[in-house]
DNA sequence: GCAGCATATGCACATGGTTGCATACAATAA
DNA sequence: TTATTGTATGCAACCATGTGCATATGCTGC
């Protein structure tokens, strides 16, 4: 359901191809959402039947038709619904710690591995926020507030980054895993 | 192939039926990995196909009868080889997110609901962490390595938790979420 | 005496997501 | 010239997970 939700999220703020969304994710948004296009395309075709989005077929030569989609009043109606909804707490399940459990079993050396190479995509992961930071909220208390709450999530992706990291550290250090 | 490994882990530990493993699961392993009784069964079964698995049927009058699985050496080889392969970056994909950048269309009221409830949840999440290091690791230090292991995924349990928590403080003040 | 829970397993169906493959052409780079 | 990338859509099969239902009985508490 969520995925739809995001959909018409996208579509309202403009009206799109699935190919444009692909972008959009691909783009703007991959740090808060992906879909592979095929989700995409067969999620666009569902709310199609359901009257949630109509769409406009524009035809090219030499190429597949483009399907333009844009939010309908249901649509905006469902969407409302959603937003008004609490959503359900997120399933804790880190295949990460059920190697923890595995301790004895974990040689030391794959544990390195394991652990500098997720601190290693972590850092990046780092790099890839300040860097979207920097170019599109590096004033965030001069936006209204609709265009500053991405930077909210943002933000928290960064903070949960952190933590990760340090608690990597610690780890290392503590149970000697940098050999 | 995630659960899979959890059953290896859990049964190399020691033999269990579907049933004991969902207890466990229910007890002491909650926080860390869940899966219904249904997605049980079915793994080990197909575990068992594939040799991973070796089991026992117990009969018991009045009941169905009780299947006890072992692992088998092929099990072994086969969580020494998951235990090994560094694992996939974790995809993000938090709903929550969506919300934020639906802002306009999102009711200052449903936002303190979401926001005020999850803050709950994660209270109550933080709450049962520390019982549980309490009950277990009151002492980690003087716990050997493979038993103190566990305790390393509570921390960054509780950190993470912390963080969450921190962030919907900073929000609900910044942008007035607490009516 | 009966409701509800614990024990113990399983089928069938639905939803969400991934992967491989297919089509078809234009523009750009090696 | 050929290979690769980008535009644009889609089918089919599969994997992981969740939900509802079914079965059968003993034990515990009201």
């Amino acid at each position: 359901m969520s995925l739809r939700a995001v959909l018409l999220i996208t579509l309202k703020d403009e009206p799109a191809t699935g190919y444009d969304v692909l972008k959009r994710f691909q783009k703007g948004l991959a740090h808060v959402w992906n879909a592979s296009h095929q989700q995409i395309y067969r999620e666009l075709e569902r709310m199609y039947q359901l009257g949630l989005v109509e769409r406009e077929t524009v035809p090219q030569d030499g190429r597949p038709n483009r399907k333009v989609y844009r939010i309908t009043s249901e649509g905006e109606t469902e969407l409302q619904q959603w937003l008004e909804t609490p959503l359900d707490p997120p399933v804790v399940r880190l295949p990460l710690y059920a190697k923890f459990f595995a301790w004895e079993s974990w040689p030391a050396e794959a544990r390195t591995r394991e652990l500098s190479g997720l601190r290693q995509q972590l850092e990046e992961r780092l790099t890839t926020y300040r860097a979207i930071e920097q170019y599109w909220f590096s004033d965030p208390w001069s936006m209204p507030a609709e265009k500053r709450a991405p930077w909210h999530t943002l933000r928290l992706g960064q903070r949960l980054t952190e933590t990760w990291i340090e608690w990597i550290d610690e780890i290392t250090e503590q149970e000697g895993s940098t050999p």
